[in-house]
Parts: structure tokens; sequence; C-alpha cells
DNA sequence: GTTCAATGGATCAAGTTCATACCATTGACT
DNA sequence: AGTCAATGGTATGAACTTGATCCATTGAAC
């Protein structure tokens, strides 16, 4: 696959803070009279790099690499070297990094020769987590945002011939999604991680690697809200059900039904969420 | 390996200046797709930071918001204080970046009280361009992605009840869209912000943050690509055209209708990128 | 058992970026 | 004419990152 490595990068700009726009303080949107200089419709921006600490970003891009099934249990993390350039941050960096990582125990790394760094245990919620009440804007924000996404992805792939490759890169996620659910005692984490990659193997499919990195970005961002609510067992069921009807309308090469069912997977999250927000 | 599959790689990302989760922006407007090595279930990947210049970042964020219509010629940029805060950069790199535009007589500054830095032209495609040819796994991304994005968005907003002030807002840049079209002389680039806005207000209007986000970045990579091409008239004027019909299907509520124009009209800017790209 | 390539461990100088003060200018208001 | 608040202009030191270089360890291959 080679993965473009997307070039997106912004997409997330905005999220944790405040979010935004490089721009305009007041939006177009609400009722700016005056059509002077004032009203520029702010178009998200940027923030021209991603301030915080790069080290920070670092440890918060490794964690999440790891929850979204991207590095499972047991594999090994590429050479220190080659993760710095993938990164792109200077070796020191990461390894401060991953120093951070082992110290948490998630991480193990062993010297020398066909050494390495290796996944040892699933992030939990609190390695990561912040603390307080979720913010309604981020849910809405990350909620309504994964829709758009995941129904335009389910579309699209759906449209496409797939190779019998991409076909058994699905199957097989979506059954490992399966398989977890049914074992007793299987951690809330390892669901998310695998739940993760069978949407972001659909993403992959339509070969957009914005549109990838976009989606994995938007995962992250639900599965942390995720980690804030009672993790019910109903609702991986039924979210696993519907990953088996999303698969055979995908499969079945009929665009209007995957999306509709994607979109059908992704409020189910929506209200699990809002339900759980209301409540709080 | 490790998983079977993929070999791994990127961590994450996010694009162009965003990011967060770890991500990082990447440099905002001239996204840089590249493809990577190797493949994983990549989801993306984001760069820890922004790599680069965060003083370079910087620009490119400013370029992109007058480029694509934050602010037009004319207007008055916030306070430098206010502007570093949004940009997430501090003051001291902000002015290293405002000093550049100033050299490049895009800006110009006053000081004292009620002083500030305005807008004084449009950047032109050579004040930011990269060289050489178009990238075709580029085009092809942000094409692509372009149209998952606005296709969604105008099914969003053509769904909604719209309030009075953001149909006006809607009208205004659509007709304003229009009338540089008609006046002889104008630039390419007074039309390319122009036309953002139009469609960044409809993106605004889904009220999802991160969807504007990520439209503003798309639409400013596509900005970049056309660039590099011809301006012909007879395109913006199907342009505008096309900008009536979409407005229309969103003011009449029919979000079929509204996504499927929309769908057409990135059509259209597909295929002339393509066909640039294919004679080049 | 020796060799050797891949991989983690460690250090240091140089360049960036930030944060915080404080100064200078301007023009509306009184 | 004087006042004053908002805004740009300048300076300094701390903290962070990088990039380059060299060391240490390991286990497969010979």
């Amino acid at each position: 696959m080679e993965h473009g490595e997307s070039g997106g990068e912004e997409v997330t700009a905005a999220r944790a803070e405040g979010t935004n726009p490089v721009a305009a303080p007041s939006s177009a949107a609400t009722a700016t009279p005056t059509s002077g200089p004032a009203a520029a419709p702010s178009s998200g921006s940027a923030p021209a790099h991603s301030r915080g600490n790069v080290f920070e970003h670092t440890i918060a891009a490794l964690l999440r690499a790891i929850r979204l099934g991207q590095y499972l249990v047991g594999d090994k993390l590429p050479a220190e070297r080659d993760l710095a350039a993938r990164i792109k941050v200077s070796r020191a960096t990461l390894r401060q990094a991953l120093s951070e990582l082992q110290t948490a125990g998630i991480v193990t790394v062993r010297r020398g020769r066909y050494g390495g760094t290796f996944v040892t245990r699933l992030p939990s919620a609190g390695d990561d987590a912040t603390e307080g009440s979720i913010d309604p804007a981020e849910l809405d924000d990350a909620v309504r945002f994964r829709h758009v996404l995941e129904t335009a992805a389910a579309r699209i792939v759906a449209s496409r011939t797939l190779q019998s490759a991409e076909v058994e890169a699905l199957t097989t996620a979506e059954s490992e999604c399966r398989e977890v659910f049914g074992a007793p005692g299987e951690s809330a984490e390892k669901f998310r991680a695998l739940d993760a990659r069978f949407h972001l193997s659909i993403a992959e499919l339509t070969r957009i690697p914005s549109l990838v990195a976009a989606s994995a970005s938007t995962r992250d961002r639900i599965n942390a809200l995720l980690d804030r609510i009672p993790f019910i067992e109903t609702n991986v069921e039924h979210s696993c059900a519907q990953h088996g009807e999303i698969l055979d309308a995908v499969l079945a090469g009929d665009p209007e039904l995957a999306a509709e069912l994607a979109a059908q997977h992704a409020e189910g999250t929506e209200q699990l969420l809002r339900g759980f927000l209301e409540h709080q």
C-alpha cells in the first residue's frame, strides 16, 4: 500500500483547544451585517505548527498509532532511526518519547541486532486522557466529521472493484474485530484498536491519503471520548453486526446501501456518546 | 512480521498544519503527499510536529488565509498579539513572517493606535509556489478529497434550515464571485479568493469545524495546482454558473441535488487539472 | 568462536522558538 | 494641547530540537 502519506496535514489542526481559525474572530455565519472588511469567512486555519512540545506530540502520535491498531501488542516498531524519520522528529526527541512509553510499560526495548522496540500492552484510557468533562463542541465536531468521512469512504469503496487482496484485508479486519468481541475478558482497548483497523481499512481502500489521515485523526478523537464513558458489551455486539452489514454492502458493490449503513453505524456511536454526555 | 501486513509505518497524520493528535502540520498550503516508504495499514500519519520551520509554516498560514479570501485586499489583520495567539506561534516568529510579507509587498504596516497590518495585494502564484511539475499523486488526493468534502457539505447544508443571515452570507459570496468574473482585467487570484470564500461559506454552515478546516486546507492545495495551469475565462464562467445552481439547490433544501451539483462542480475542476497534467 | 551488520544508548554544539519585558508611535477624545 | 489606550518595534535569556558523531550490545552467519 504505499501510502502516500498524506497529504494532509491540517486536518486536524483545529481541535483541541479552541480551534482555530486564524482568522477572523467573528464568523460570517453569525450574523455580521456589515459586509465590509470584517466579515471574512473564517476558514479554519491551521496553526502554523503544532505547538506544544514536539516531544509531547511525538508521544501522542505513538500512542495514537498503537491505539488505532497500527501496531498491535507484540509488534515491533520500526527502528528508531526510521521511526524518527517517519514521524519527522529527531531521533533524540523520539527517544525521549519512547522512554516515556517504556516507563509506562507500553513498550519494551531490546538492544542489539534483531532488537528493537516492541509493543507490550495497549495504552489504557488513563495513559493519555485528559480529565474533566467532555466538551460538547468537541464531541459534536468529531462525531459529525466522522459521519461525513465514513459515509463517503463506504460509498467510494463500494463503487470500486476490489482486488482479492483488498477483499481479504477487509474480511480479515471484520472477523478479527468480531472474534475479540466473542472472547470474554478482552479489553475495551483491544476492541477499539481492531474496530479502528476495520474502519481505517475501508478508508484506505478509497486510495485518498488525506481521507485516511483525516479518518485516523477523527477516529482517535472519538476513541478518546469513548474512553470517558462506560464500556457496554451490548454496543460492541451491535457494532460488530453493523460491521458485517457494511462489509457485505461494500463487497456487493452497493454504494448507497454501504453509505447508509455506515451512516447508521456512525449515528449509533453518536447517540451513545450524546446519551452519556447529557447525563454527566 | 508483526502482524502481518503491514509494514507499518506512519504514525499518523494529519495535514498541514494542524494536527493534533500529534500531528502536525505540515505545510499547510503546499501539501506534500510524498508517497512514503512503505505501507502499512498506514493510517495516515502525522508528522509529530510541523517540521520545517515554524517560521515558514507561519508564512504559509498567512498566505493561505489571504489567498482563500479570509482577508481581502484592504482588510486589516488582527493585532500581532492576537494573531500570534490564533496561529499559535510567538509574536517574535509571527513578526518574522509578517516582515517577509511586508517585503513582498503583500501587506503594509502602520504603527500607533488604529494602526495595524493591512493587506495591500493578493499573493501571486510566484509568491509561494513550488516549482517543477505537478505531482500526480498530490493532484489525485487533493481533487478526490475535495470531492468528498464539498459533496458532503452541500448535502448537509441543504438539509438544514438556514437563518436569514446565513442565506445572506451565501448569496453575497455567490454574487461577489460572479461580479468579479464580469469585470475585465480582474486577476485569477481575486477570483480564486472569492471562489474559495463561497465554498468555505458553505462548509462553515455545516457547523463542523473540522470539515471547515479540511476544506480550507484542501481548497488551498487545489488553488496551488490551478496556479500552475493557464487561467481560462470559459472555466470561470462555467464555475460561476454552477455556483448559482448549487446555491439554488441549497436554498431550496434539496440535499441530493445540492450534493450532485457540488460533485459535478468538483469534477469540472478535476478534469481541468487532469487535462493539463496529462499534457504537461 | 569470530565477524559483522543492525539496532539501541549517549553526548554536544548550533540553531530555533518562546516568553516576557519594555520602548515608540499614533490619533481619538477631552 | 494633553491624555491615554491600542498597536507596532526591539531586546534578552531560557528552553527546546535538531543533526552529527561515536559507543555498546546482540545474535545470525560463517
